[in-house]
DNA sequence: TCCTTGTGCAACCGACAGGTTGCACGACGA
DNA sequence: TCGTCGTGCAACCTGTCGGTTGCACAAGGA
């Protein structure tokens, strides 16, 4: 997948499209900040595999990360969802007028 | 992607994490009930991949696909949106309320 | 000081998603 | 009726994604 830089959106979707990076996200909403290596030992995957995930996170600005001593504690960053959600909100509600719009014109000029 | 039965959410996102595929949602809005040789048209990619991407799409609830004498009109099923929308918005929700609670203690407990 | 323990980096692998081409079939118009 | 046009199906190709293993290195504790 290459998002273009401008499309913030797109990256957030993608980056919500994996199961395993939505329980990780459950598991930082539940305990705050913590380092990878912890997460690894509450899912199936190798570290590596967790690291990989808080990367693209990060990169999305869904996740940061900050170093304390040796360890890096990840945590969220709740506003990398604020443009994704007001994105798929309009959708919705762009979807529904355009809908209404449709049925409207369908039922003027019966076809 | 193998989205469980009961995970109807991941599905959406997944279907809404490719960009060609947000483009034949936006066309579709646009113009209503299409077929997918038409909309082919439009994009720069074959009519058979338009069609796996509205098959993708149809299997999610995003679109649905009706037969007019030999030809398949797709049309934009904005249901199919509410869930993940909904559930957006709660993960949003919850997100803000915990960090919350995670700034209070912090604050409380000054390490 | 040295050993331990966690992190970061790179290579590698299998699976699948996005895309293409080719073809067979079914419906519509002349 | 026959030719045409659009659809659906299947095989195939390629890039990338999720995941693993192995290793080098830095930071803490005894």
């Amino acid at each position: 997948m290459r998002p273009e830089p401008d499309d913030a959106v797109g990256g957030v979707l993608a980056a919500l499209a994996d199961p395993t990076r939505r329980r990780l996200l459950d598991l930082l909403a539940a305990h705050g900040a913590v380092t990878a290596t912890t997460l690894a030992g509450w899912l199936p995957v190798t570290r590596q595999a967790i690291v990989k995930h808080l990367a693209v996170l990060e990169a999305v600005g869904l996740v940061g990360g900050s170093k304390v001593g040796r360890e890096m504690r990840y945590s969220l960053r709740p506003e990398g969802l604020d443009a994704t959600q007001r994105w798929m909100n309009a959708l919705a509600a762009d979807w529904d007028r355009r809908l209404a719009a449709i049925k409207r014109f369908a039922e003027a000029a019966e076809d």
